[in-house]
RNA sequence: CGGGGAUUGGCGCAGUUGGCUAGCGCGCCGCGUUUGGGACGCGGAGGCCGGAGGUUCGAGUCCUCUAUCCCCGACCA
């Protein structure tokens, strides 16, 4: 992508009536654009970084059985009155709309009801289970306060997985590896040292814990107590002793941190499917009830997340696995054989499958490094008279103050070019 | 929803006790000089001051209502 093309522009000064580092960071940087409170779009670069996410987290899912689905925003309202989750005074935080002819309708802010309903249609018997679902879809929640940019709005892009088993022991194996899989996403978006396994409440229909996954963030409006040895944590919320007791920690192991919660996992036992009566016939044709699980990613939260910890006092430094381009190329001056080595550089590693934001525009060198900076593609490539004279690039990492003559051999073999 | 703060060109801000054609910086357009860490000169364009109503000879400045944004708190299956 040329940076003339580019339809974003970064700026100089932010928003004032952003206070979060992420959102300033982003709105600066051109990620995303305000729409109002709570609500943000996500352009070119940012839909880019948004979209990496969803692709890792996809690749995770997938790997250990999901199935990907996508259900519907607007949600008819018996389903959610058989689970008494229509009444406001019971979920307050639900959009509501209505057809002309005055039916109303739910805006989904989540989706156990309609994925029990559409189940229905298609588990029957033991032979039809276990099953694993789950979509990355725009969520909208009434929140009486949207904060902190990305990291509590009104309409965001989460991962639900839901899942449904025959037995508390086949539930659980279930639970466990995608437990694992959660583990392995935070790990690849550069984030896992410091998110955490954390015990919290599992609702007020069972005795289990949920787990959380929190990362440490001064941001966060969690709080929680970890175990940096055990790698686990509890939240505030279920810090009794007696819960220290049940899961084996000691108080003493255990350094109070604030956190975000980048996602949850719930054990929902037969709530969901027993009220919607979806039930399955065992091998003795007796009828059953089937365990369900919900597992939760907050796909633009963690985008938040990852500006807040991914940048310095110049900008962003995106991790290489959710940067919106690897390289981000400086062309220094407009002489021919400037010109002619940048584009020829371009095209050789695009062609070479790298993605690349090249910095063609006609401005100053100080302008183009505050913008890489900002941006904050890992890799920077710079040309100018200089690098044409020796006959090399120079390159540096966004992370580090080295910088390197590179040939462009050595170039491609270190951007891992096929 | 309670408390606090805010709303003036695209962005950041200043506008004295109400007084003439509403300013500044950044950005934008044109011309020129510049070109390795956000250059400079000259010349331009762009706002009726969140909205509605009112007081007044006169309102960005005062009053009423209202909308929106930010922060703290409450809330967040």
């Amino acid at each position: 992508m040329k940076m003339t093309d580019l339809f974003t522009k970064t700026t100089k000064t932010v928003p004032a009536d952003e206070a979060a580092r992420n959102a300033r960071l982003l709105i600066q940087a051109g990620f995303i654009h305000k729409e109002m409170a709570g609500v943000y779009a996500y352009l070119p670069l940012g839909l880019r970084v948004l979209e990496k996410i969803k692709q890792i987290v996809r690749e995770e899912m997938d790997s250990i059985g999901g199935q990907e689905v996508m259900m519907t925003t607007l949600q008819p309202r018996d389903i959610w009155e058989k689970t008494n989750r229509w009444d406001d005074s019971v979920v307050d935080n639900w959009f509501k709309t209505a057809l002309k002819n005055g039916t109303e309708l739910g805006v989904g802010l989540t989706h156990e009801e309609p994925i029990v309903d559409a189940l229905s249609a298609y588990v029957n018997s033991y032979k039809d289970l276990p099953v694993l679902v789950y979509q990355i879809q725009n969520k909208f929640r009434n929140e009486l306060r949207a904060q902190a940019g990305l990291l509590r709005g009104r309409e965001f892009v989460m991962k639900d997985m839901y899942s449904f088993a025959r037995t508390q022991a086949e539930h659980d194996a279930l639970y466990e590896r995608i437990a694992e899989a959660y583990g392995r996403v935070y790990q690849r978006l550069g984030i896992g040292d410091i998110t955490y396994r954390t015990k919290a409440d599992g609702g007020y229909f069972t005795e289990r814990f949920s787990d959380e996954y929190q990362t440490i963030s001064d941001i966060g409006e969690d709080t929680v107590y970890v175990d940096e040895a055990k790698k686990l944590a509890i939240n505030k919320e279920v810090y009794t002793d007696e819960n220290l007791a049940k899961l084996g920690i000691t108080k003493a192991d255990l350094v109070e941190k604030h956190a975000v919660e980048v996602g949850n996992i719930f054990p929902l036992e037969t709530k969901y499917t027993d009220a919607l009566s979806v039930y399955y016939t065992d091998e003795t044709g007796a009828q059953r009830s089937i365990i369900m699980g919900c597992y939760g990613i907050g796909i633009s939260r963690l985008m938040g997340v990852l500006a807040e910890h991914f940048s310095d006092d110049k900008g962003l430094a995106w991790p290489e696995s959710v940067a919106p381009f690897r390289v981000h190329l400086v062309r220094l001056g407009e002489s021919p054989e400037v010109v002619k080595q940048a584009d020829e550089l371009y095209s050789s590693l695009t062609a070479h499958g790298i993605s690349i934001l090249y910095d063609n525009r006609n401005i100053r060198p100080g302008e183009k490094f505050a913008d890489a900076d900002l941006i904050g593609i890992p890799h920077r490539l710079v040309v100018s008279d200089k690098t044409v004279q020796a006959g090399s690039y120079e390159y540096k990492l966004r992370t580090s103050d080295a910088v390197q003559q590179l040939q462009s051999d050595a170039l491609l073999k270190l951007l891992g070019a096929k």
